[in-house]
DNA sequence: TACCAGGTAAAAA
DNA sequence: TTTTTACATGGT
């Protein structure tokens, strides 16, 4: 039991929304006691105190595990939301974008989320990890890469995956893209690193950007619910295009990636 | 019961 | 080059 410090403004009950509001997260478990999570085969338990979170057990790899699970990477006290989105960020005080702490996982888990629900794509993605990860005590450590590599199409057929997808997620369990080195590239290199692997389109090379790699400019504008979102707030009663999100995107620069957060959290939870 | 949901690649026009 | 279609599951 140890006290880590996250960034100020922080509130650990809206960062840690998306881990119950689509339904359990296998990898990432909500539970009213806490946040579970499987850190190098050990787990550890998250839970909010005041000026950051109780952390039990940490070491520095937690430490940085955690932090980046909730954001604390984003500089939110220097962000200067668009005059409409301010008075919702004033409401959600303190939300910030919990990320995926690893790449494997994040494409994988946008994988699965392509074109179905976000809570269909919970219930594959859980069938997946109970699969192929290692629980330790209430929470898995997501599969591993090589664990993946060595299944068969029909090891995720079977499991809810189309067979397209099943084949996007062994070809990039068996590529040789190393995925931690995309940590230094740039937006654009990063995209065109990931859109030539199957089944990896600017949408999942989008939200990389932005639950991965916190990168301020990522603009997710393929996504469907930031459209409805962007609409709500932005738009003149129908749901805004592909393009005309995009054209949105300056408008924010340079806090595209907090600010589809915040409007994605804020059409959740209608103020 | 249908229909749609935080896309992508391949076929068809 | 642009438009259309197949894909799989879970919630409403």
């Amino acid at each position: 039991m140890a006290f880590l410090a996250v960034p100020q403004p922080f509130d650990f009950e809206l960062t840690t929304e998306r881990f119950r509001v689509f339904g359990p997260d296998f990898v990432t478990l909500w539970s009213p006691g806490g946040l579970h999570r499987v850190v190098g085969g050990r787990e550890v338990r998250v839970k909010a105190v005041p000026g950051g979170v109780d952390v039990d057990p940490l070491d520095e790899e937690t430490g940085r595990v955690v932090l980046k699970l909730l954001g604390g990477e984003f500089d939110l006290a220097g962000f200067e939301p668009d005059p409409v989105l301010a008075p919702e960020v004033a409401r959600l005080r303190g939300f910030r974008p919990a990320l995926a702490p690893e790449p494997f996982e994040m494409l994988v888990g946008a994988i699965t989320a392509q074109q179905i629900s976000v809570k269909a794509a919970r219930a594959v993605l859980n069938r997946f990890i109970e699969r192929f990860g290692v629980r330790a005590e209430r929470a898995y450590a997501f599969p591993a890469r090589d664990a993946v590599a060595v299944a068969s199409p029909e090891d995720l057929t079977t499991i809810g995956f189309s067979r397209s997808k099943a084949r996007y997620v062994l070809e990039l369990a068996r590529s040789d893209q190393d995925l931690d080195a995309l940590s230094s590239l740039s937006d654009d290199d990063v995209k065109a690193e990931l859109t030539r692997l199957p089944g990896i389109g600017e949408w999942t090379a989008d939200w990389f950007l932005a639950r991965h790699l916190a990168r301020p400019r990522a603009w997710p504008v393929g996504d469907l619910a930031l459209r409805y979102a962007v609409s709500a707030f932005y738009g003149d009663g129908r749901v805004l295009t592909i393009d005309e999100t995009r054209e949105l995107g300056p408008r924010f620069e340079p806090f595209q990636n907090l600010t589809a957060h915040y409007l994605l959290l804020a059409s959740r939870n209608p103020g």
